[in-house]
DNA sequence: TTATAAAATTGGATTTATTCTAAAAATGGA
DNA sequence: TCCATTTTTAGAATAAATCCAATTTTATAA
């Protein structure tokens, strides 16, 4: 499912968009391509922390600005108390569940939707975000 | 479109969902049912603090918090730094403009929405954050 | 390669939404 | 009214995110 990318793409995606390829963004791009957990800035921070010794947090949130501004990252709402980041390109859902607080992906036809109430409204971006309780934790644990 | 609740039928909500009925509790959720804002805590607390000087913060989050598990107010992730709160009770979705921060109601047919991915998932809630740009900003304020 | 200007990174301080805590006040039942 | 329970209060504490000035890195040109 997840796609893994060469440092040299990873370059070349970001050059495209305008984005200068520092050492941090690509590490922290190459982080949320390679992942499926949906991670919050403080979670990068530790992950590569173990690589970059001298990382600050400071950091990884200029990278996730840069990245977000570029497009190229989606920043989640999905949870209450911080934001979660998502390099996964094509638009899909997310479902947080209530138990484990794992996110995860699903497929829907944005077309298939109705809308009433957004006539002369410019729909930039669309979020669905489900909650429940996963197959896992329904199986208790 | 806003119906105006009786502080009785108030009481009698809250009671048959097993809220007690009490001062703060009433006066949050009346003035969530009685406005289109989506508003943050913060905002509640200003708005009643004109009324009830000797109110604080943590008396807003609590009834927030109440009435949330009562499930008569909705909490609403579509911001990025702060949670905001609906009290419209039929499932809708929310429309945030970039420009001036204003939430918007829509309405939409969720049972006509196709997803794949979510076989084994309990699905509790379903939110949908719409962004972009309102008519009132795209006139130019 | 070296020099230079611009941009990125750093660490720490700051801001801000939210939660926590312990005391005071209000509530509802006996 | 009295008592036990719940709610409210004010301020302290927490935690995500931002800001800032100094340092380091990067890209380009000499």
């Amino acid at each position: 499912m997840l796609v893994v990318w060469s440092v040299q793409e990873i370059r070349e995606v970001l050059k495209s968009r305008g984005v200068r390829p520092s050492y941090i963004r690509i590490r922290v791009f190459q982080y949320l391509l390679e992942t499926d957990k949906h991670p919050s800035a403080e979670e990068i921070y530790q992950e590569l922390l173990q690589d970059i010794p001298t990382l600050s947090r400071a950091s990884v949130y200029n990278a996730l600005a840069a990245l977000v501004d570029a497009q190229v990252v989606r920043v989640l709402t999905i949870e209450k108390n911080e934001l979660r980041y998502d390099a996964t390109l094509p638009e899909h859902g997310h479902f947080q569940c209530e138990v484990c607080g794992q996110v995860y992906d699903f497929q829907f036809d944005l077309e298939s939707l109705r809308c009433e109430g957004l006539e002369g409204f410019w729909v930039k971006s669309k979020d669905l975000y489900f909650r429940g309780i996963c197959p896992k934790c329904m199986k208790g644990g």
